[in-house]
RNA sequence: GGCGCGGUCGCCAAGUGGUAAGGCAAAGGUCUGCAAAACCUUUAUCGGCGGUUCGAUUCCGCCUCGCGCCU
């Protein structure tokens, strides 16, 4: 039957960018015959490659990746998306005998992959069209004073400012007709069928950021601005969402010389450094995380994680 | 050697005789469908010494460093 699933094992290498997870990634797919599957929101976009890191059809030996290059430009990414494309790529891989090797830089589609996601109401752009409007014209704690009345509970969790969090409180409120608190306590259903394996790459900060100023560096010598332009001579929106992702913003602003090359390259280091940060933030509460303090590509760091996969009964 | 200006957090920078705005960076953190996003928190005793004063970063003197000018 199949709703009495086997356990298998699904296995994720975590990590902030730059710190290798795409060459663990496959060079443990190889060793214990897995397929990649991309973790990232950023991926997922065709035609944006060169800034979002995606490995080079070298890079990838041979072994299938599979979540990268499944949006157009136009599409919206969301976590409940991601978990949708996600669970049944996972049939797949369980018909097919392979092994999942998620390579995760999006903490938040891990977590609703794994761990489910509430039973909420999709976006909704009227909605928030409206609410925005009235944003604008009332006073700055609107939106903060709205959620209070739908939710005081989920609005004591949401700083006043954070307009984001704010709206889709709000959004989720509207549309489910109950506060979000209440939605959020109904629960959420975990992936079932899988043992998540979790790797976590964790290399100090200050190598990390040397990686990621070479890195930088080395995409934006491999054509990264020409990317930019082809993609934006191609008819493209300049407003298209992943011209929001760093790097992307930067080179498009110098292609329409507000800001010069080389401050860029800088802008995008930055960015690129505090994105790191943030993910770290986000991994170091991950439970059940294996962590090794290095890279990647790292020998040691690739026989400890092995070494522990084979312990946890893999290969 | 003389004259002038200036030295306030890693950077930029406001300011006052009563114990020092802000921005950026950095660090830490939050997070259930925009997450490469959004948001939150934290971070100086004002170049050194002495004087005036109830009290000086703010006034005075000396020293020191930087910049500019002059001989």
């Amino acid at each position: 039957m199949s709703d009495a699933k086997v356990l298998l094992p699904l296995v994720a290498v975590v990590g902030p960018t730059a710190s290798g997870k795409s060459a663990l990634g496959v060079w443990l797919a190889e060793r214990l015959g897995g397929e990649v599957v991309a973790c990232d929101s950023t991926q997922l976009y065709r035609g944006f490659d060169i800034g979002t890191g995606k490995p080079s059809t070298s890079d990838r030996r041979g072994i299938p990746h599979h979540l990268i290059d499944v949006l157009g430009p136009k599409d919206e990414a969301t976590a409940g998306g991601y978990r949708q494309l996600a669970l049944s790529l996972l049939e797949d891989f369980r018909q097919r005998k392979r092994l999942p090797i998620f390579t995760v830089g999006t903490g938040l589609y891990l977590r609703a992959l794994v761990e489910g996601l509430a039973e909420v109401p999709q976006r909704s752009e009227e909605l928030r069209a409206r609410l925005r409007a009235a944003a604008e014209e009332h006073s700055p704690g609107y939106l903060h004073c709205l959620l209070k009345r739908l939710d005081p509970e989920a609005a004591q969790k949401i700083a006043p400012a954070d307009e984001q969090k704010l709206l889709r409180a709000i959004e989720v409120c509207v549309l489910a007709r109950k506060p979000i608190s209440e939605v959020h306590r109904a629960g959420r259903v975990p992936l079932e069928g899988w043992r998540v394996l979790k790797i976590g790459l964790i290399p100090p900060r200050e190598k990390l950021n040397e990686r990621i100023h070479a890195r930088t560096d080395a995409m934006l010598e491999r054509g990264w601005l020409q990317e930019v332009q082809s993609l934006l001579a191609s008819g493209l929106s300049e407003e298209a969402k992943p011209f929001d992702f760093i790097g992307y913003r930067e080179l498009r602003a110098v292609l329409q010389e507000k800001i010069s090359l080389a401050a860029a390259r800088e802008a995008i280091q930055q960015a690129t450094r505090r994105y790191a940060k943030r993910q770290i933030t986000w991994f170091r509460k991950e439970s059940g995380m294996r962590w090794f303090p290095g890279f990647g590509d790292d020998p040691g760091v690739q026989a400890g994680a092995i070494e522990w996969l084979q312990a946890e009964g893999l290969g």
